[in-house]
Formats: structure tokens, C-alpha cells, sequence
DNA sequence: GACAAATCAACTGTCGACAGTTTCTTTTTT
DNA sequence: AAAAAAGAAACTGTCGACAGTTGATTTGTC
């Protein structure tokens, strides 16, 4: 009579919460997900499923999804529900000449702005990079490198570019977390960031302009390549 | 004994709405709201108040709410509901630089990539400015300016820059509707496009980013000096 | 055995309800 | 008469339910 269980469907992807904020905390366990590898582009994702694994509602499970739809990472169809979004080469190209146009425009004005304080901190980060890189965390680097990029755009004092900024970096989470794991030297993405730190230190937006410019070039290679070759397969 | 009515707590903003893709339509009630000044910068719009108005549940009314926070033109604060945001000067200039840096980058590139029909239809989009000018329909010249100035982005050919276009204008639509309401002379609003249409018929990027970062300066001195004003009201 | 029709499980859009908060109003106190 | 306290009204966050769809599975047909 046992030889076969009912085969619950197949594993959850989720934990259970609990409650109050439920809306981002779900939001972020979708991220995460999207982000590790266990939904991949293009997997729809059920918010009555999603309600379920995680022991809340259907409400902010679904509210959850339209937060990461209004930021690019998910797309609905409707009556037929959310999925990952599945990003072309082509939309991927988008999201990183969007990225340099901003990130740029920002880091200019941020080394004409921005105090010794402000100096320090990217230094520190900067450090960070390239403690982790030394462990060898490539996970957390990424992370890092994210917020380092952050804080150049927080520098350069628009509070919108700022905002894009972030819905950029959710859209490129799923690519990002690829790039974490399969790139295989952690010392050198840090390494990266000296010729940067190096203009910023300078306070020369033309010449922080053109090694961002590389940079981001550089990154933007990677993980395009990396993300469409993990879509494909 | 009827000296006075129960008065029906404020006048009801919004028409009853039928069912079918509630949540975009609530939304572009709101935005509508919004727009015309039944709803102003910094006002309170209850997810609760607005559905029964509507004669909706509340499920699409909150949806929609949460939609237009995304895009920035409605605030929430937890437990304690949404509000149109009240943007402040420094608000709407970073609204007004981001815009400049990215339709300038989306301009210079639709300027090259453009076809000769698309050429026409932006011809045929000012001459439509010009006749709503001639008109003197302020409300309607101020949606198809925006329309021009889309094409524009849409030209450009980065999906992501003509999102992040559609969330400005959203943000902006409050203040463009004051301008389209307030600002007294629409046919010099048609005739400011000419210079542009200049300039792309040239396909000249250079003189366009030129042409087109002085059009925008002027807008968002009227904009903002508009918005701010009706504001403090 | 391949294909179309029928059946079924799962899911989405929307709704109304309830508990706990916040906000407004009234009452009480100084 | 202003300030503080108490009470009432309205609203938010979350939940479970129901009707109508969609996609998958099974059944039936050639």
C-alpha cells in the first residue's frame, strides 16, 4: 500500500514567515530565490503557491509579485499570473546602457560633492571588496559591490536616479547572483575597483567618468553572458 | 429640525466603475484625480473611501494605490494609509535632471536610428501641438506634448528609458495639469517644439541635445514654480 | 496510436469580514 | 478656556471564500 507517496508536488521553494511587513519580507524571499537559482527566468510563480509555502494570505503574496512587477523583476500576464521575467540580450543591453548613463551622470556629480566622510566610506567598501575577494565569498562580494555602486549614486544627490538605480539592480539580481556564483575570481572583481577609487580619490569626474565607463563595460559582459547562458539551459 | 443635513462628509471625488481590469482603470481615476485637482499634493486617499466610491472592493483599490507608489506619485505610510505625494523644489528638480539626462540620451540616438516614417509621425505630433495651440485647448495640448516627447524616447529604442520616461510623467502629471490649467498661452507652448523638429529633421544630435536641454529647462521652470504654487494653496 | 473532446485540479480576480490601529470627537479635568 | 483623557468612527493589514478561467489530464473517437 506504500510503495508510493503522493508525491507532494514538487519541493517548496519557500519558508514559512511570520507576519507584520509581510509585503517586502515576502518580496525579498522571491529576490532571494530569483537570485540563488531555485526560480529561474521565465518559471511562473503562483501567488496562491506562493501564499501557501510561506503560511500567509494570497494578498500580500500578491502584493509582493506587483512590487517586483512595477520594478522590472517579474512580469504578469493577466489571468494567467506572474513569472520571472525571462530577459532577452537585447533588454539586458537596455538595462546596462540605462545603468551607465545614470550611474555615470551620478558619479560626476557625486566626487564634486561629496565630503572626506563620504571619501572614507567608499574606501571602506572598496576594502570590504577586496576582503571578500580574499576569503574568496564571491556571494557577499557581489552584495558589496552592489551597495558600493549604490553609494555613488547616493552621492550624487538625486534622489530619483537613486530610486532607478535600485530597480535596476533588482532587475539585474537574478544576472548578478549568476555572475556570484559561477565567476571564478573574486580577487579580481575587486581589483576592478582601484582604478576607480583611484579617479574618485582625485575628485576628476572626466577621468572617473572613463574608467566607470570600462568598468561597467567590463560587467556588463559578464553578466549578460552569464545570464543568458544560464536562461538557455 | 432640518436646519441641517447629516452633510454627507465631503462631496464623493470619484464615479462608480465597472468591473474588468479594475486596478488600471482605479488607477488612472486617481491619476486623473490628481491631474485635475480633486486630489492635492500631500492629501490623503484611503484605500477604503476610494473603493466604496468607486463601488469596488478594496483589493483593486489598494492594488492600484500600490501601483502609483511605484511609480512615485503616491506615498504610503504603514497602517497609516496613502497620500499624494507633495514633492518639494529639490523633488522636482531631481524629477526635471533626470528627465534631461535621459531623454537627451534617448533623443541623440533616435535622431540616428529613425526612419523616415518615424520622422512623419513626429511632424505630424507638433502639428497636432500647433493646432491644439490655435485652439487654445491647454488640457488636451499638454497630453500630446508629453505624446511628442515619448516618441521621442520610444525612438531612442531603449525599452527601459521609455519605462522610467512613463514613471516621470506620471509624477509629473500633477504638475503639468497645473500648467495646463494655469499657463496662459498654449500656441507659444506649440511653437517652442519648432526649433526641436529643426534639428531632428537635420538628424542632427548635436544640435538636438542643444535645442532640446533648453526646451526642458524651460518647461521645468514652469512646472516647478507652477507646482510649488499650488502646493501652498 | 495520434487527435479531439470532456473532465478536473489549480489558479486568478474580486469580495466581504475581523482584529488591531490610527485619527477625530467629545468629554473631563485643571 | 486650554490641555488631557476617554470614547467613537474610520481605516489598514490580513484572512478566507466564491465564481469564473486556464492548463493539465483523462477519456473517447477515428
Amino acid at each position: 500500500m506504500f510503495e508510493k507517496f503522493p508525491e507532494q508536488s514538487d519541493p517548496p521553494k519557500f519558508q514559512a514567515l511570520e507576519p507584520d511587513d509581510l509585503v517586502t519580507r515576502i518580496a525579498d524571499q522571491v529576490v532571494r530565490a530569483i537570485g540563488d537559482g531555485r526560480l529561474r527566468p521565465g518559471e511562473k510563480v503562483a501567488e496562491a503557491k506562493l501564499a501557501r509555502e510561506l503560511g500567509t494570505s494570497r494578498a500580500p503574496a500578491r502584493e509582493a509579485l506587483r512590487l517586483l512587477e512595477s520594478q522590472g523583476l517579474i512580469v504578469s500576464h493577466p489571468r494567467r499570473g506572474f513569472f520571472v521575467h525571462a530577459y532577452d540580450s537585447k533588454e539586458m543591453h537596455d538595462i546596462y546602457d540605462l545603468r551607465e548613463v545614470l550611474e555615470i551622470h551620478a558619479a560626476r556629480l557625486a566626487v564634486t560633492r561629496m565630503t572626506d566622510a563620504d571619501l572614507a566610506r567608499l574606501e571602506a567598501q572598496v576594502e570590504t571588496l577586496h576582503r571578500l575577494g580574499r576569503a574568496g565569498a564571491a556571494q557577499e562580494q557581489v552584495i558589496e559591490d552592489y551597495a558600493f555602486h549604490r553609494m555613488l549614486c547616493e552621492l550624487g544627490g538625486n534622489g530619483q536616479i537613486l530610486r532607478i538605480f535600485d530597480q535596476l539592480a533588482t532587475q539585474l539580481r537574478a544576472g548578478i547572483a549568476i555572475v556570484g556564483r559561477l565567476y571564478d575570481d573574486p580577487a579580481k572583481i575587486a581589483a576592478t575597483h582601484d582604478p576607480l577609487m583611484e579617479a574618485i580619490r582625485a575628485r576628476d569626474p572626466v577621468r572617473l567618468e572613463a574608467e566607470l565607463r570600462e568598468h561597467l563595460e567590463d560587467a556588463r559582459e559578464h553578466v549578460v553572458a552569464l545570464y543568458l547562458e544560464a536562461s538557455v539551459a
